[in-house]
RNA sequence: GGAAAGAUGGCAGAGCGGUCGAAUGCGGCGGUCUUGAAAACCGUUGACCUUCACGGGUCCGGGGGUUCGAAUCCCUCUCUUUCCGCCA
């Protein structure tokens, strides 16, 4: 949620930052928003006064009882009946003005960077850098579902037969490699100095609420409605919501913290084949970093976490190219996302295996995150958090891009977490 | 699932319907002392809205009610803790 008090001061800057989202009617939506406020702190300030003519009087009936001149008290009394009748008035426009703002405010995406290019669709991401080399892969190379199946490592079908399309089961070796390749994003980023959370995988409302899940996707969640809770799509959104509510000092400033989560996501509406094999799934496995951040040093702690996360490819010897997002495609909270996509040698597509964003205040405004500035003042923090990284879609890269006639070959620096360095 | 207790400031923990935004302790900040630090002592220390300012208002888990007046009484919701049951 975007600050009411900077939509106030820097209108016309929010408008045009908002339309590289392509927001539509813009002018009239914060314009909205501007008024509504208006009134609401008139119809405040009138209440104010009536209520602060009611308190005097009650300290005065006080006083008077207290002196045992009931007359006068009983005299007192009778004028506030009219009092009331204005307060509950006053109050009642009040709340209806104030919860419509509420809800404009809630409803309006995150206004991006200026930075962020214009465009309309994925389409016009701009490549910003290009990593590693795509292998050759030999005439009978195979996609990663046929490897799968060939090295009997990940079960679709067995899925299907427990749960259902998109929760694949990992089995011997495929299950090794993913539990391998966790171990491998979680050790690299302790050593980068992230605290390893294990957060809880199911979340109420509020915790929704905050890194701003709800209202807005509340269709791509699995709900267990019976207890009110939440299948988290993200760790981003129990790690970040460790801090809703908090006042943190800015010395500790920043607070990095790194966790592994299964993500459930109901995908809804994506259909086709994008989702085949490993390429999109309903249950996979991520480690994910959150940050929190001075607003001074977000943009290049932003900076910090895209050097880590291209630092794990390079480990894992898998090309990849980085994207920034333009405003159509950048998701309602962030103020600028970088994608990071590994090449898939045998599908030869890009697989999006890596999302770092910065929230700015948007995230810290909902949740209430705030931290005493050296100049003593309360303000929001800033926070951010990126995949570091999500499984199966480097999974299905290694398979992919490593196959060779005798095995597909392990990287490097897996083998300590394996125990293998071929799967054959 | 059954029973009971509770929810107060950064934390711990008092609080009679009016003098309570709230005792006290810890912590934080400033100072005295010290070469420096610790200890001790003194002072200070909640958030939010509004106002140029003075000031005014809101907040003692959420919502509602009683009352001239509610942290304090009543209803309700949520959550937490303890005991029993069940159980990894």
């Amino acid at each position: 949620m975007l600050q009411l008090q900077y939509i106030k001061d820097h209108r016309d800057e929010v408008i045009s930052r908002l339309k590289i989202k392509n927001v539509q009617d813009v002018e009239n939506r914060i314009d909205s928003i501007i008024r509504l406020d208006e009134q609401r702190r008139l119809l405040q300030a009138k209440a104010d006064a009536v209520k602060a003519d009611q308190n005097r009087i009650a300290k005065e009936i006080g006083a008077l009882m207290k002196q045992g001149r009931r007359d006068e008290a009983e005299a007192a009394k009778a004028r506030t009946a009219t009092l009331k009748a204005e307060e509950k008035e006053l109050g009642e426009q009040r709340s209806a003005v104030s919860s419509q703002l509420d809800e404009q405010l809630i409803s309006l995406p995150n206004a991006p960077h200026p930075s962020v290019p214009v465009g309309k669709s994925e389409a016009d991401n701009v490549v910003v850098g290009e990593f590693g080399t795509k292998p050759e892969l030999a005439a009978n190379s195979l996609p990663h579902w046929d490897l799968c199946a060939k090295y009997d490592i990940v079960d679709f079908e067995l899925g299907n037969k427990i749960t259902g399309a998109g929760f694949p089961v990992y089995k011997g070796k495929g299950a090794r490699l993913q539990r391998a390749l966790i171990n491998f994003f979680l050790n690299e980023a302790a050593d980068a100095g992230f605290i390893e959370i294990q957060p809880p995988l199911m979340v109420n409302e509020a915790s929704g609420l905050g890194t701003g899940q709800l209202p807005d996707k509340e269709g791509q969640m699995y709900a267990v409605p019976l207890d009110g809770f939440y299948m988290i799509p993200t760790a981003e959104v129990p790690i970040t919501n460790i801090y809703r509510g908090e006042i943190v000092s800015a010395d500790q400033f920043p607070i990095k913290h790194v966790g592994y989560s299964e993500c459930f996501r109901r995908e809804a509406g994506s259909y086709g084949k994008d989702v085949r094999g490993l390429n999109r799934l309903h249950e996979f496995s991520k480690v994910e970093i959150v940050v929190i951040e001075h607003p001074d040093r977000s943009y290049s702690q932003l900076e910090e976490m895209k050097k880590h996360v291209g630092g794990l490819l390079d480990k894992l010897g898998l090309p990849y190219h980085i994207l920034k997002l333009c405003g159509g495609d950048i998701s309602f909270t962030s103020a600028m996302t970088f994608d990071f996509e590994v090449w898939s040698a045998a599908q030869k597509r890009w697989l999006e295996v890596s999302s770092v964003s910065n929230f700015e205040t948007f995230q810290a405004n909902r949740m209430k995150l705030r931290f005493k500035d050296t100049d003593g003042k309360m303000k929001l923090a800033h926070t951010l958090n990126g995949s570091a990284l999500a499984l199966p879609r480097i999974m299905a890269a290694l398979l992919e891009n490593n196959q060779t006639d005798d095995g597909i070959v392990m990287p490097e620096v897996l083998r300590p977490y394996l125990g293998f360095d071929k799967i054959a």
